[in-house]
DNA sequence: ACCTGAACACCGTTCAAGT
DNA sequence: ACCTGAACACCGTTCAAGT
């Protein structure tokens, strides 16, 4: 079906589209060069090794446009792009996991918190800095749940049906920038 | 050295043991077989699988005592909480990925937010879930980054020394709280 | 520049059978 | 009640060699 060879970015591709076809549980190596028709061995010209790849493919998905701030409340930005970041790992199954393990390994994915933190436009950084930290961590874990939620119905296990995904996670960051904002104001 | 049979909580216990010793990565079921000089087969006789057993791993882990409330206000009471599970997290190697993993699976360890939640002593049920579920992400976020790095710095990958563990996360809950209180005073 | 072939050192899990 | 033995179906990774 595929006789040419391959670059970083065919790999790079596949491997995306497979995550999203069969999840990160699913996402082996083995499995990966055999969408690409190609042995296993032949990933490690490209890639270091898998997490190397995965650090990739997470910078692939925090990838989104910063949303603009013109004509907004800095508050305003900071939730628009927090809920842009939430949209960005919806759009691959199992994004959230994908980026907290590829951050928390500090192996990329550095660029969702610079943009949560640019949007943050208070002059005292260390406080902006924290507020965007808890901003990142509160809308990896909301989603990643959410994700898991939605793999687990998907396998028939019914799950008691407690829908409160959007509507929390956009509280959440309310709740931290009215923080702020009061924080600021003092 | 072992020739008697073994109860599930050893089983656990041995667990336990063997995650603060070499982390969740080399957590496995053939090496925890061999700790108790056991078959790995004979562990599926105690538990079904090996996410059962990290299950009641992150039950034990965040089977903290809840702060007293007596003589604080409700505020207080919410940030010791969080702090609590910070130490209870951080008191096993590869605590809170280990309690990440199980709460997104919607395997165990509810008790962490159903702790924190009963701390925020608001009227707003609704709000007060929003704003312990953020606290939860951002205490398991947090924590999850500095276990990391304390691995990573083991094994003697430098790492450019931006120490901003406890601070950081003090003040993300902090601002929660903050933006709560302002919340319910309107 | 990119890939094969073969191997190494592992995994989690099942299941019949033993005591 | 608890464990063994043997197997099944996988993993990630390395490395010499090929084109």
């Amino acid at each position: 079906m595929n006789a040419s060879r391959h670059s970083k970015s065919d790999v790079l591709q596949a491997a995306m589209k497979l995550l999203d076809e069969v999840g990160l549980p699913d996402l082996t190596m083995r499995k990966l060069a055999a969408t690409l028709d190609v042995q296993p061995s032949a990933l490690y010209w490209h890639f270091a090794n898998k997490q190397s790849l995965l650090a990739e493919v997470s910078n692939t998905i925090v990838n989104f446009p910063k949303p603009v701030s013109e004509g907004k409340t800095w508050q305003d930005t900071a939730l628009q792009t927090a809920l842009a970041l939430r949209g960005a790992l919806l759009a691959f199954r199992d994004g959230a996991e994908v980026v907290s393990s590829t951050l928390a390994l500090g192996l990329g994915a550095e660029s969702a918190l610079a943009k949560i933190e640019s949007s943050v436009a208070i002059s005292n950084r260390q406080l902006a800095q924290a507020a965007a930290q808890s901003i990142l961590f509160l809308v990896l874990g909301q989603v990643w749940h959410e994700q898991q939620r939605m793999q687990a119905n998907s396998l028939g296990i019914v799950d008691n049906l407690e829908e409160t995904g959007t509507p929390n996670l956009e509280v959440g960051i309310r709740l931290i920038l009215q923080g702020l904002t009061e924080k600021v104001k003092a």
